[in-house]
DNA sequence: TGCGAGGTAAACAGAT
DNA sequence: CATCTGTTTACCTCGC
């Protein structure tokens, strides 16, 4: 839930025009038909979705004839499709059917391109022509004016969309993890179970793109789109954005001149915005998959005139960029059906009627009241510091609401956000920072850039950041450094928890201050740190008596058990060899469908609900989805005592080891957790003009 | 109601 | 002397 509602807030402005303008697209259809509908008319949103999806099967099928006619031709089956010969298949489902497109496809669809423009162009006509068929046999009437109607609208919100979602794309929100080696995707940017592109495959793609994928681009339909002149060369001859819903190609060239006017609108825009640029960033181009170093800002325009110019490549990388988009507002969509239900299921106010898109939100109605922030997304990354308009930190909490309540008030005070903390799992992959958050794991990229309060408590971040160290330990000013590097919020009021942070160093005895050569160094002594948390979850009667009906998110699913689960698998993440950031999105897969968390007596189930058995997948997980799963894939790996299954061997560094003090209760540490790597040297975060210096580049080592 | 956990503020001392 | 680091105490809210 946690998860959900901060990624639906963050998104949602995006997802909501993506959806109208998707519904209004079947509207449009809908009204060709049997000329009734209207944009507000809500009573044919079932039919038009089932016309949609009528169109789209029978473009499929449209497709898979013209395919079957040509020599050499691989379109027997979905299952016939191999590696020599893939890409007719990928490129005819890509076209219809977006959301069971494969990584494989999408790829062969990018590197390959093997159906040549006119094979396209065919293609779409004989898409064209059946649904034009189709039409007219279901059709009488046309009413030609609320098509014309209704097209013009589309256009609007189709512009709507694109504009947002070029904001999003350009201040960072939704970006693309450049190539550099070690970096993998962010959480935030898992992509969709529903044959989605993984991170990593979209982290594949980007490096195709911009290596030697881009001379593939070069030979096939890219060129070729370039010499038809139709909107130059940003427009991509496979837009999958406007072909996937099966319309017109006629509507898709208008769509696609829309967007470039709107690029060259946004350019012009940033052009003169005087030294800021989206995609500029602490000297470094944020051209995804470029990081090139420029000095100043003109060289940065120059850098980007010359190698990021409206070329093939460039082209390329932006549909990839639309392409992550797209997956993830897919994604969104149905994180945010599956809050609906949760929040349905225990009686709480949706947060959104579905059918009224509305712009970004950060505040859930469910709870919050104040501090509304009336940053649009691309106000998020940019104003993360802002005092004037935080993000209400809850605002993306659970829906619980004895837990939230504005923890960020500066005048909260000692009012805590309690158990937040407990809702999460923070990890660690040697460098890269990896949040493994039942419910907030793939909002890492939100706490980094939004001026957010995560919701552990200190110690807890304390502990991740060092254990998020290559040596398992950190001087009191990496400790800062970590903090303000990966939470927005801890970049202002530097006074205030930099006093908490050493106030928890000394209070807690599982930090453990080491006389280093160069100073002092804080490590954590992870059995303390267990024993600690054992005592918490074992001092709860509650954890006890309530495991039984722990089946939900109710009370039951109290704090010192979730506690227990949300901490389960720290001891993990100082485990560098445990650490692979490449498969980014796929780890936790295994075992995940072990379902009896036995090694957890009544574990709670609520926690692990939300995946249901016929979800699981392993590649690529939803943001969710993975999450749950990952969690499953820790609790099989408890054996009866609460041990975990070998992987985990204890921190090196820890100054003394504890044999006694056996935690009593049914122990869930030391399970991996699935380690969901991020990117964790996004450069927005280094643009905080309070963000502490120095310290960064150590990072980069 | 009491207790413990956690957050915040502050005082203080030693080191740099 | 200022700042940083580290310790300690006090007070607050919250959940149990």
């Amino acid at each position: 839930m946690m998860q959900e509602s901060a990624t639906e807030t963050i998104s949602n402005s995006s997802m909501s025009q993506n959806g109208l303008s998707t519904l209004c697209s079947s509207q449009l259809e809908a009204g060709s038909r049997d000329g009734r509908s209207s944009a507000g008319d809500t009573s044919s949103e079932v039919s038009t979705v089932e016309l949609l999806h009528l169109q789209q099967q029978q473009a499929l099928q449209a497709a898979r004839q013209l395919l079957l006619q040509q020599p050499g031709s691989g379109l027997k089956s979905p299952k016939s499709q191999d590696k020599q010969r893939p890409l007719q298949v990928p490129v005819s489902v890509a076209m219809m059917s977006p959301q069971v497109i494969t990584p494989q496809q999408m790829q062969q669809i990018l590197q390959q391109q093997v159906l040549s423009p006119q094979q396209l162009q065919a293609l779409l006509q004989q898409q064209q022509a059946v649904m034009l068929q189709q039409q007219q046999q279901q059709q009488q009437q046309l009413a030609a004016q609320q098509l014309v109607f209704q097209q013009q609208l589309l256009q609007m919100q189709q512009l709507q969309q694109q504009q947002h979602l070029l904001n999003m794309q350009r201040q960072g929100l939704l970006s693309m993890p450049g190539p550099a080696p070690g970096q993998a995707a962010l959480p935030g940017q898992t992509l969709p179970p529903q044959g989605g592109l993984s991170p990593a495959e979209l982290q594949q793609l980007w490096k195709d793109v911009t290596g030697g994928g881009g001379h593939a681009m070069e030979d096939n339909g890219i060129k070729h789109n370039n010499s038809t002149g139709a909107g130059g060369a940003a427009s991509p001859p496979i837009t999958h954005h406007a072909l996937a819903n099966g319309q017109s190609p006629v509507l898709n060239h208008r769509r696609e001149r829309e967007r470039e006017r709107d690029r060259e609108r946004e350019s012009s825009l940033h052009e003169e915005n005087g030294g800021t640029h989206p995609l500029y960033g602490h000297g470094v181009c944020k051209w995804p998959g470029c990081e090139s170093i420029c000095e100043d800002f003109g060289q940065f325009l120059k850098h980007l005139n010359n190698e990021h110019a409206l070329d093939d490549r460039s082209t390329a990388q932006c549909r990839v960029q639309m392409q992550v988009v797209q997956q993830l507002e897919i994604q969104l969509s149905k994180e945010r059906e599956r809050l609906q239900a949760m929040m349905a299921h225990l009686h709480m106010r949706p947060s959104e009627p579905k059918s009224s898109p509305k712009p970004l939100n950060l505040v859930s109605s469910v709870t919050m009241s104040k501090n509304l922030p009336s940053a649009s997304p691309p106000n998020l990354p940019q104003t993360p510091t802002t005092p004037t308009a935080p993000i209400t930190p809850m605002a993306a909490m659970p829906q619980v609401p004895s837990v939230l309540g504005g923890a960020n008030v500066p005048s909260m005070g000692a009012m805590r956000r309690r158990h937040v903390d407990k809702y999460s799992m923070p990890l660690s992959s040697g460098g890269d920072t990896v949040f493994i958050f039942p419910e907030i794991a793939p909002n890492y990229e939100f706490y980094k850039n939004a001026d957010v309060r995560p919701p552990f408590t200190y110690a807890t971040l304390i502990r991740q950041a060092i254990m998020d160290s290559a040596d398992m330990q950190l001087t009191l000013n990496e400790i800062y450094s970590w903090f303000t590097r990966t939470f927005a919020y801890f970049r202002r009021n530097a006074a205030t928890w930099k006093n908490a942070v050493r106030h928890n160093l000394s209070l807690h005895k599982c930090f453990v201050r080491v006389e280093n050569v160069k100073g002092a160094v804080w490590t954590v002594d992870e059995m303390e740190y267990q024993k600690r948390r054992s005592q918490k979850i074992t001092g709860s009667p509650s954890l006890v008596k309530n495991l039984p009906s722990s089946l939900g998110y109710g009370t039951a699913l109290n704090a010192s058990l979730q506690a227990a689960l949300a901490e389960t698998s720290l001891p993990l993440l100082g485990n560098p060899g445990l650490m692979n950031s490449g498969s980014a999105g796929h780890m936790g897969c295994h075992g995940l469908l072990g379902g009896d968390p036995s090694g957890l007596a009544g574990s709670p189930p609520g926690l692990l609900a939300g995946s249901p058995p016929g979800t699981l997948r392993c590649s690529p997980p939803s943001l969710l989805q993975s999450a749950h799963d990952e969690l499953n894939g820790t609790l099989d790996h408890l054996d009866t005592n609460g041990h975990s299954s070998p992987g985990y061997s204890p921190p090196v560094h820890m100054p003394q080891i504890h044999v006694k003090e056996e935690p009593q209760n049914m122990d869930d540490e030391d399970c991996p957790m699935s380690l969901v790597t991020t990117a964790n040297h996004s450069p927005e975060l280094e643009e905080e003009r309070d963000l502490e210096e120095g310290n960064l580049s150590e990072d980069l080592e």
